[in-house]
RNA sequence: GCCUUGGUGGCGGAAUUGGUAGACGCGCUGGAUUCAAAAUCCAGUUCUUUCGAGAGUGUGGGUUCGAUUCCCACCCAAGGUACCA
């Protein structure tokens, strides 16, 4: 019988559902073990061959830690809100939850095929009301808290209003919007409820305030940076332009701190926290007032280098600093108007990123030097974002090499204020290896002890303040979008007032249109009978009564990553309808053990839910602070685009290699209708869209080949892999072992699928070896000797090879097993059945078939194997002739400056064997087996 | 631009602490088996070569007896860049 993978891999299937293998128990004497995958988005493409890459590296762990007798929570779900079902709905009118449900059931069907060792009776859905009921939850939790700086921690707002009655904002340790009211305790018991409510807001952790978006008119929407091409809309091609808006926000900036610390004591990578350190951004300097020069009005600007206070030559405003027109002079206010229009349609990242295109506008003002005197000119300049420190900065040309480059452009003067250094050509960044002059009484001083002086200086004086600066930003929380989670907020006289817990959810309402309503609302605006009782038992609505809207509900809905910064806790007790998570289940699982998802949710998810978990934590609502002890990021499987040249204003495409110097456009094809060669189908393509019905084709012997681009699979890049195809013609087994076998898990790779077919012979060789005449054939004979130390020398590297999560070279270590044991023609029970233990996590249905052959009962904790950690000491590894090749013996004596008669004894490095080297230094070589590995002296 | 990661044969990749570069797999070449094919098995496969040898881990330097590995500068690619998920 030949290796028939779609039988076995279809019993085991049916046998793991029927005996619900994987469901697992909150109570066991076994210790716990929470192994999670970061839960996918269903797209509409299905999922591609990217999207198992982690989950098989979770599941072979999820196994292998069955095996060593733990009880393991390994769940998966769904992060079903999301912009992708809502354009669909846009484009087709179907409703995105009809969408999701449908790419939920193919996403199913395809992990079902792979075998996975999910307990799906846990699954969650973020688009579920029983789900984001808890979501809404939370948000009402951030609504009800503010930030205290002497506790370090989240409490409720009727401590900060106890707070406010008993003594006003005196002695008020906060972290709150920038401009807040100061006020008595007599007054606040004086101010009416709603003037009460507009003060709390600048407290709560969620709370509304004006933010910058990128707005489309034609649209009638907000667009993220992603939907953005060219400063035009994707969708439709409309200009884009910033708009401010009001909008709610977490006060993630109040975290800051914690989350820096926080990264201390979890086993992350190094990278991925030096990323989340380098987004949250904590920079030491000052804050400084410069007066206006005939104005009454200052400008505050936030200096990482006070020190270089004496160089500054002129002010560098963002170009939406709101003071800008204020101070602008009648003889600039057109340039000016127009350089901000013109910046407007930039986005942040086209402005970050061509620094080499230098521009900006003098306003006309002047702003006075506070420590002397003199008149710097305000200049706007893009290179000045908004959103970082107070969207001011001074400008030291001598020090900082953009505003050199600036000042160069423009023409403005440049000051040296580092003695005997040269800045003809460049500004002088560094902080230290100079000394300061023509800087009054910082003359002769160092960075620290510039530093030091001038701060308390100006501290002094009252012209400013050190001041430590965060460059990360509270988190906008508001969407104009349809499929999401509503806010659970209504509108008392404008104010935002929170509808109470035992009314959650806020069900989403149907709308007949998902756009923005004409009025520019956002989609929720469309629906038609969308009420809720409030405790006051009035109706909360916005229904027209009386043709006002009374209590109308906030329309904007939650982003993405509201459902997904705290899915962890839900996965331990799904069903909970009295809370998020039930304490008798938090209380067993506690937190992650291992977290598997890609890097580039650095500091998206994986900075968000940290802060929430830190949130919830104040509120003693769970019982840690961090929720993931350890990460691991799997490298993402890339796409390799294709694209075929079009000569520009013409249906003509030309094959990659004759391309002449007309001017041509690349245009993206499908990877399906592209073979291995690079060879475009021709045919195939005419009936892809319409727009190739009639193109000519330009072949080079006839062949058309398209030009290959690697970057993020995604079905809009049109290159995507699903893994059904594999499936199908080679099995799970060798798809999850290949996909392992492609490269290091932490590793970006693209796919391939060519060469699969040797992962595959080995399972049919592994097959083939006990099936030696067709039928199954097993003897009970001891093993030889070569066949065990195979055996083991696998066993010790599969067990090390786990561990460090190199699973690539756990393949290519059952395949040089596998081929020494068919040389041995080795078919002993004692070999095969320690052999299919350690293959399940990798590959469990032909694991399982071979285990019960051997007349085992299947069972996924096979703890009674004694296995991994008890391989036998590899005999031969005892007696290993320790040889003296000749390169040995030159690198020894080179080293030791020593003849080789002179080395009297040698050591191996496992300390078995410790011996001395003649003559006092060097004292010992190390030496593993065959080879030498280093010198001690 | 900035932050993070990576760059080794025709391809994916291996190389533990700085110590024989290219494990394992794909592909390719030759052979066995076969009427033939598939499948399977065996051998070879970094490049150059005057067959002595020489070169070689993105590029250029440096440290070292010795560098894929450590240091400096640069080039290229990928991910993120705050409303994609």
């Amino acid at each position: 019988m030949s290796y028939d993978f779609k039988k076995i891999e279809y019993k085991w299937q049916k046998f793991w559902k029927k005996n619900q293998t994987f469901k697992t128990s909150n109570y066991s004497k076994l210790p716990k073990y929470y192994i999670l995958d970061m839960f996918p988005y269903p797209s509409g493409a299905g999922l591609h061959v990217g999207h198992p890459l982690g989950y098989i590296a979770s599941d072979i762990i999820a196994r292998y830690k069955r095996h060593k007798s733990f009880n393991v929570l390994h769940p998966q779900g769904y992060d079903s809100f999301g912009l992708p079902a809502e354009q669909y709905a846009i484009q087709t009118g179907q409703h995105p939850q009809i969408t999701t449900e449908a790419n939920i059931e193919k996403y199913r069907e395809q992990l079902d095929k792979m075998g996975f060792s999910f307990d799906w009776s846990r699954e969650i859905r973020t688009s579920k009301s029983d789900y984001y009921r808890w979501t809404q939850w939370i948000f009402l939790k951030l609504f009800d808290s503010y930030y205290d700086t002497n506790e370090d921690k989240a409490l409720p707002v009727s401590i900060l209003i106890s707070h406010f009655e008993k003594g006003g904002t005196q002695n008020l340790k906060v972290i709150s919007n920038s401009k807040i009211l100061e006020f008595s305790a007599l007054e606040w018991n004086s101010f009416k409820p709603q003037q009460k409510e507009e003060i709390l807001l600048n407290y709560r952790l969620a709370y509304l305030s004006e933010t910058e978006v990128n707005w489309c008119s034609k649209l009638g929407t907000v667009l993220a940076n992603d939907e953005i091409v060219n400063g035009v809309s994707e969708r439709g091609g409309f200009l884009v332009e910033k708009k401010k808006m009001t909008q709610w926000s977490m006060r993630i900036g109040a975290y800051a701190e914690r989350l820096i610390r926080g990264l201390e004591k979890i086993d992350w990578p190094d990278s991925l926290k030096e990323m989340q350190r380098n987004w949250i951004g904590k920079s030491k300097g000052a804050s400084l007032r410069f007066k206006i020069k005939d104005i009454s009005d200052e400008i505050e600007v936030f200096t990482t280098r006070p020190d270089t206070l004496f160089g500054v030559t002129f002010m560098t405003l963002a170009p939406e600093h709101e003071k800008v027109l204020k101070i602008t002079s009648k003889t600039q206010y057109n340039s000016v108007k127009s350089y901000i229009k013109s910046t407007s349609k930039r986005s942040e990242i086209d402005r970050m990123s061509d620094v080499k295109i230098i521009s900006g506008v003098f306003t006309g003002a002047y702003a006075i030097h506070p420590l002397n005197g003199e008149e710097i000119p305000i200049w706007i300049g893009d290179y000045v974002l908004a959103g970082y420190g107070t969207g001011a900065v001074m400008s030291v040309p001598c020090g900082d090499q953009r505003d050199y480059d600036f000042a160069k452009h423009f023409g403005i003067t440049i000051n040296n204020i580092f003695l005997d250094i040269d800045i003809s050509d460049n500004a002088f960044t560094e902080k230290s290896g100079f000394q300061l002059m023509n800087s009054e009484f910082l003359n002769g001083l160092n960075y620290d002890q510039a530093i030091e002086k001038v701060i308390s200086f100006i501290e002094r004086k009252g012209y400013g303040k050190g001041k430590i600066n965060y460059r990360l930003r509270d988190a906008v929380f508001s969407r104009q979008r349809y499929w999401g989670e509503p806010i659970p907020i209504y509108y008392k006289n404008g104010t935002p007032m929170a509808i109470e817990e035992e009314n959650l959810p806020l069900e989403l309402p149907e709308v007949e249109n998902y756009l923005p309503t004409s009025k520019g609302s956002p989609p929720l605006g469309n629906a038609k009978n969308w009420a809720w009782d409030t405790a006051e038992k009035k109706v909360v609505s916005n229904k027209l009564i009386n043709n006002k809207s009374i209590f109308p509900l906030e329309l904007n809905t939650m982003p993405g990553w509201a459902g997904s910064s705290w899915y962890f806790y839900r996965y331990m007790d799904p069903d909970n309808n009295e809370s998020f998570v039930g304490k008798e289940a938090v209380d067993y699982w506690q937190d992650v053990d291992l977290y598997l998802g890609g890097s580039e949710h650095a500091t998206g998810h994986l900075l968000y839910s940290r802060f929430w978990q830190k949130f919830l934590f104040d509120l003693e609502l769970l019982p840690v602070d961090e929720y993931a002890k350890k990460l691991i990021n799997q490298g993402m499987i890339l796409g390799s685009s294709a694209f075929i040249h079009r000569k520009s204003g013409t249906n003509d495409y030309y094959s990659k290699n004759i391309l002449s110097k007309f001017n041509s456009e690349l245009i993206r094809v499908d990877v399906s209708m592209v073979n291995s060669f690079d060879e475009l189908d021709c045919k195939a393509i005419k009936n892809w869209q319409p727009q190739f019905n009639n193109a000519n084709f330009i072949m080079e012997n006839g062949k058309f080949i398209v030009t290959r681009e690697v970057e993020k699979m995604s079905k809009s890049k049109y290159n995507v892999v699903n893994p059904d195809q594999i499936c199908e013609a080679y099995g799970a087994d060798t798809l999850r072992m290949y996909e392992m076998f492609l490269g290091p898990l932490e590793q970006a790779k693209p796919w391939n699928t060519s060469g699969i077919s040797g992962v595959h012979s080995f399972l049919k060789k592994l097959w083939r070896l006990y099936h030696p005449s067709g039928s199954f054939n097993v003897t009970e004979k001891e093993p030889r000797k070569n066949s065990l130390k195979s055996l083991h020398q696998t066993i010790k590297n599969i067990t090390d090879d786990i561990n460090n999560f190199s699973f690539n070279t756990c393949i290519s270590s059952f395949m040089i097993c596998v081929n020494e044991l068919t040389i041995q023609k080795c078919n002993e029970r004692k070999i095969l059945e320690p052999l299919s233990v350690l293959l399940s996590p990798f590959a469990p249905h032909i694991s399982e078939e071979l285990w019960s052959l051997l007349g085992n009962n299947s069972s996924i904790v096979r703890e009674d194997y004694p296995l991994y950690d008890e391989y036998y000491l590899i005999e031969s590894i005892k007696n290993y002739p320790i040889s003296f090749n000749g390169k040995m013996r030159f690198t020894i004596e080179l080293a030791l400056n020593l003849s080789i008669k002179d080395i009297e004894e040698v050591v191996l490095n496992d300390d078995r064997t410790v011996q001395q080297l003649s003559g006092q230094v060097p004292k010992k070589v190390i030496i593993i087996p065959g080879k030498i590995v280093n010198v001690v002296y």
